[in-house]
Parts: structure tokens; C-alpha cells; sequence
DNA sequence: AATCTGACGGGCA
DNA sequence: GTGCCCGCCAGAT
């Protein structure tokens, strides 16, 4: 059976990357799409969560800056800070406080049996 | 069909 | 540190 080439799995494995971020933790769209190989189209990463489902922690991924930029797209623009909050993330002003200390990347946390040990973070937070 | 937009990110001034 | 521009590519108008 084919499918269509335009459809490509690429959203369902962004939801999956979104699906194993840790409680209390958070990731970019950046860093899923380069984990995924489009680590320039972190756009489409974005896009991608235009339509993700229900039950997908999507307010665990905001941008680089760890501003929660999607905030907005949410049943109300405040449901992501505070289910963030309520993870244990401190949210101030659309801004992740600590973001470095919360980062969860999935190419370095997802492929290395190794203890984690990141050596580059953003060095926002 | 053409153009603009967008839950983004990196590079450069 | 801030601000601007470019690349990315699917959707909407």
C-alpha cells in the first residue's frame, strides 16, 4: 500500500521525540529536529505540533530561548506555564527559568548508552 | 500559479 | 548584549 509521499513520517516521529521527554524536563524545536535530521526545519517541528494530538506533552518543546512561544496555541495561553509549573519548572513572563538546567536533548539522551553528560547547553538560564 | 506566513535557528553586524 | 537576514518547507490565501 503506498502512501503518500507528502506525508511524511517525519510528524509522527516528532510526536514520538515529544512523547519521551521526561516530566519536568524540555526541549527545543530545534534540537528534535536536528535530532531527526532537519535540524534546519526546526519550523517544521512547529508546524508539526500544529496538529499533534491529544496526550502529546507538547509544552515541554518551546523555542531556543526557552520562551514559550507556543503558548498560544493552547485551550488557554496560560495552560502551558502552568502545567510546566506544575512539572516543577519555574515560568516567568513566557521564559523558562534554569532552561539550560531542564534541556532534555534527545540526540545526545536518546543515543548514547553513556551516562548522561552534556557538554554544550544553551547557556540560557 | 505566485506569494506570504509561521509553535524556529544560526550567523553576522 | 541586541537586531537583522537568510534558510527551511508545508499550508493558506
Amino acid at each position: 500500500m503506498k502512501k503518500k509521499q507528502t506525508e511524511h513520517n517525519f510528524f509522527g516521529d516528532v510526536y514520538d521525540v515529544v512523547r519521551l521527554i521526561p516530566k519536568g524536563r524540555v526541549t527545543s524545536y530545534g534540537a528534535i529536529a536536528q535530532y531527526l535530521g532537519l535540524k534546519s526545519s526546526a519550523r517544521m517541528v512547529g508546524w508539526a505540533m500544529h496538529g499533534c494530538p491529544a496526550g502529546i506533552p507538547a509544552h515541554r518543546v518551546v523555542n531556543r530561548n526557552g520562551l514559550l512561544t507556543g503558548k498560544h496555541h493552547f485551550k488557554t495561553p496560560d495552560l502551558m506555564a502552568q502545567r510546566l509549573r506544575r512539572e516543577g519548572i519555574a515560568v516567568v513572563g513566557d521564559k523558562i527559568q534554569h532552561f539550560g538546567d531542564h534541556f532534555w536533548d534527545p540526540a545526545a539522551e536518546l543515543s548514547i548508552n553513556e551516562p548522561i553528560r552534556r557538554k554544550t547547553r544553551p547557556k540560557i538560564g
